[in-house]
DNA sequence: GATAAGTATATTGTAATACAAGATAGTGCG
DNA sequence: CGCACTATCTTGTATTACAATATACTTATC
């Protein structure tokens, strides 16, 4: 399990990532983030999360009719939200890179560790 | 740049990384995250960060001398410690993971787009 | 010897955000 | 009707990165 408090700041460019793939809404973007392996984001992380990219401006919303269950948000990102995303992608790759690089120091120094016993 | 909310829960996690390298000390590991491309990390959050560390017994703290300014405390992992970095790098690896598979679909996505112009 | 810069640790308050818990509501099945 | 599944939203809480500030030691500069 990937812990809550590594997902900060991370869910929500996911979010916008899951929502360039196509108009969706909220309950099937929960799945979809599962599905991905990203956990289980509970419906009081991911509807607040939604507000905040419709209040932002990042995504546009509509409402449209469900065969089954009520009415369905369907969201679309918008160009500020397609640029967001593109910026998160950066970022995520940049942090990504310099964690993988200190991992690898630490692999390094694991295993002289090991071969001085 | 890094955004902040991006290294919730993973700064925790590289701290435990950086001082498995060496015992070192508040100040230096601030300095090394820097060049590992992990941001200027300040002293707002490098020393509550540490003394969470200390009080869940992550990490062990001594003062040793400096040939120049005040006392250093230098920092060393515990097993505890070293036990929760080998988790965290788990963790980040399957959050990373996740997140690139999600990157390489939006990629498909948005190349199919880009054709149908 | 006063002043500033670099080294070093710590505290307080603030903002961002993931999540649990619970409310509301529609559909379909036994 | 009650239960399960679908679907959205709100409230309150805990975690945590960071700015700002305080303290203190050493060395260099004026």
């Amino acid at each position: 399990m990937i812990p809550s408090q590594m997902l900060k700041g991370i869910l929500e460019g996911c979010v916008l990532g899951v929502i360039s793939l196509r108009e969706t809404y909220g309950y099937e973007i929960s799945q979809t983030l599962a599905q991905y392996g990203l956990g289980n984001i509970t419906e009081g992380t991911i509807y607040p999360l939604l507000l905040r990219l419709e209040k932002n401006k990042l995504v546009t919303a509509r409402y449209l009719e469900s065969a089954q269950g009520p009415k369905r948000k369907y969201y679309a990102l918008t160009p500020a939200g397609q640029q967001e995303f593109t910026q998160f992608q950066e970022s995520f790759d940049a942090l990504s890179g310099a964690v993988q690089q200190l991992f690898s120091a630490c692999a390094v120094q694991q295993k002289q560790q090991g071969e001085d016993l």
